[in-house]
DNA sequence: GAAAACAGTACCATTTTGGTCCGGTATTGA
DNA sequence: TCAATACCGGACCAAAATGGTACTGTTTTC
């Protein structure tokens, strides 16, 4: 299955927990207690989220995390390559001279548009939509318009 | 990186050579050669993309692999699934109860959406565009939809 | 009936993933 | 000042997935 990690998965659970309490700043006990996720794990996200600058976060007694900018300034598109790094469906669609059949390749530049467009979806989903929990509507158009261009 | 396995990438190879060739039926040994690929690995490929119904095989002597349908009927998502299995971006999106938390998770309908419009951007691109070899509208078109909406 | 070519299955090495733990450092507040 | 709280940065390990290969069987043609 094509499918995003399952720590990518965790994350974006985490970062609804953390987009739920705006004004606060959440220890990583009470994030893993809210998400329901192991302790160590929570903070191993919380790192990652945070060297990419979608969290921010605060030492010492009290201390925790608060999210670096508002709910509706972060994409999922955001969380996945804060997860997995940058967004291509095949090794040539990050890193170029990997394959030495690049020249004869006919398929890499339709991945590398494909990824484009996957992008573009990932990018089109908030955080505060996700948060919001229903089903949104930019996605759902980008769904029929593809399907209306198969 | 969110990506595909390293085989579909292969797969998509291999239809592309079989699909250069409508009329003739190829060995494994021949497309092989032309995929420049080793040649358990094409037969491998080629054993998964029969089982989904993309090629159709023929045994004995002069036997091989064809398209089972023109290649404007065959979509990337097709080649996807056929070595992947279905397209959600996690666990839940594909099979239902196997996560506890499903009744309070928030994000599951998100990803669910998600998932939706990314099988809707492989589906928007045909082995024979692929063929073709060039960026193709349709995933440009799904790709500014999306951006548009974000 | 011999050779060509696909079918099915099993196997293994490597990499990735998921998860945990530990010592270090900064902050607070008594 | 100093002890408690909490994040920081690694290292580490077991389990699973991945990629690749080999082997034996079956079908078809000539």
């Amino acid at each position: 299955m094509l499918r995003v990690s399952r720590l990518t998965d965790y994350a974006t659970v985490v970062m609804t927990c953390i987009a739920a309490h705006p004004a606060d700043v959440l220890s990583t006990a009470q994030i893993a207690d809210e998400a329901r996720l192991e302790l160590p794990t929570v903070s191993k996200l919380l790192k990652l989220l945070g060297h990419a600058g979608l969290v921010e976060s605060f030492r010492g007694v009290n201390g925790g995390y608060r999210l670096a900018r508002p709910a509706e300034a972060i994409s999922l598109a955001d969380i996945v390559e804060a997860m997995e790094g940058p967004i291509g469906m095949t090794e040539c669609s990050v890193a170029q001279g990997q394959c030495d059949r690049q020249s004869q390749c006919g398929v890499s530049d339709s991945w590398r548009s494909v990824s484009g467009a996957i992008g573009g979806v990932l990018r089109a989903m908030t955080l505060a939509q996700m948060l919001a929990g229903r089903p949104t509507a930019p996605a759902k158009d980008a769904t029929q318009v593809a399907q209306a261009n198969a």
